[in-house]
DNA sequence: ACTATGTCCTGCGAGC
DNA sequence: TGCTCGCAGGACATAG
């Protein structure tokens, strides 16, 4: 389940590879079940240059230059399943297939096929909130309008420990909640969730308008630096991740509570056992004993 | 304005 | 042993 960590962890290895490399052609292998959404005809990106690749939250963005010099951009949502892999050879599972004019090629894989691909003029749109979105689709708002509304909604290695606190404080329901929702922040997924609050020792269910600024402030903290830790360890390996050369990440054996249920609490002198419970309609790992709700 | 549930999908492991 | 069933969850739609 590719979250922030993963999703860099594979930009990382795919820009060693495929940056300033061409785009020769494409090919769609299960055409049926899987296409890419484009604003374009496909036949644009003929000769398309790969400027740069980065991510935002959990999607890696590829950005283009088209032959004619203007610029678009793929954006790949990994999905539960997704893997973006250099030279792998197709199999049963293999979306789409890039080819490069390098004679190099890279490939999309998806199990589950949760995953999705878009080729769009602007990436920044698929990146807002539901409600600006639906509000822009409502035609309510102004595509082209500036407004802070259209910003995407922020990566939280992007933004500070103050404008964390903006977006998390006084709101109501559970933290867990607030955190996953990619609403508020984009890239943390049920594992990081619960690595992040177990570090920060808050409880999953707490109610976020009873956490102090200061108490948010750490939370941040925290969280980055769990990202970050998993960011060097190259991600959590835990059912399908690989990275874009198919090595497995490190991160999993670091995980403190996630996949821990009826194992001993790891921090020092506590003698409590992880517990997993169903909060925000996903399996939540904690530990009763230190993790408390105020 | 929030939470919960269902949907998509495949692979795996528990249980009979 | 071999089958069925339920679970895993990212994003979104819909219901409460």
């Amino acid at each position: 389940m590719p979250e922030l960590p993963e999703a860099e962890t594979i930009v990382r290895g795919l820009r060693i590879h495929l940056l300033n490399h061409s785009v020769q052609s494409m090919e769609f292998p299960k055409a049926r079940f899987f296409r890419p959404q484009s604003e374009y005809p496909l036949e644009h990106f003929r000769g398309a240059y790969i400027r740069n690749i980065f991510r935002h939250g959990k999607s890696v963005i590829f950005e283009l230059e088209l032959s004619h010099g203007q610029h678009a951009f793929m954006v790949v949502r990994l999905g539960m399943t997704g893997q973006l892999l250099i030279e792998r050879p197709a199999d049963a599972h293999t979306h789409a297939i890039f080819h490069l004019n390098s004679k190099k090629s890279f490939s999309f894989r998806d199990q589950r096929q949760f995953g999705r691909i878009f080729f769009v003029k602007d990436w920044r749109p698929l990146f807002l909130t539901a409600k600006t979105k639906r509000l822009r689709s409502e035609g309510a708002l102004e595509p082209g309008r500036q407004s802070s509304s259209l910003q995407p909604v922020p990566d939280p290695l992007e933004i500070d420990g103050e404008r964390f606190v903006q977006l998390f404080y006084k709101r109501r329901g559970m933290i867990k909640s607030a955190v996953m929702s990619q609403q508020l922040i984009m890239g943390v997924g049920n594992i990081y969730a619960d690595e992040s609050l177990f570090a920060a020792r808050i409880h999953p269910r707490q109610q976020l308008h009873r956490l102090s600024k200061l108490r948010l402030r750490e939370y941040h903290a925290v969280l980055v630096k769990v990202l970050k830790e998993a960011i060097t360890l190259g991600g959590s390996s835990i059912s399908d991740f690989v990275d874009a050369t198919n090595s497995l990440g490190e991160f999993q054996f670091e995980h403190k509570v996630y996949g821990r249920k009826g194992k001993p609490c790891l921090r020092r002198g506590c003698r409590g056992t992880i517990r997993r419970i169903v909060a925000a309609g996903r399996g939540t790992h904690f530990c009763p004993k230190c993790q408390r709700k105020v």
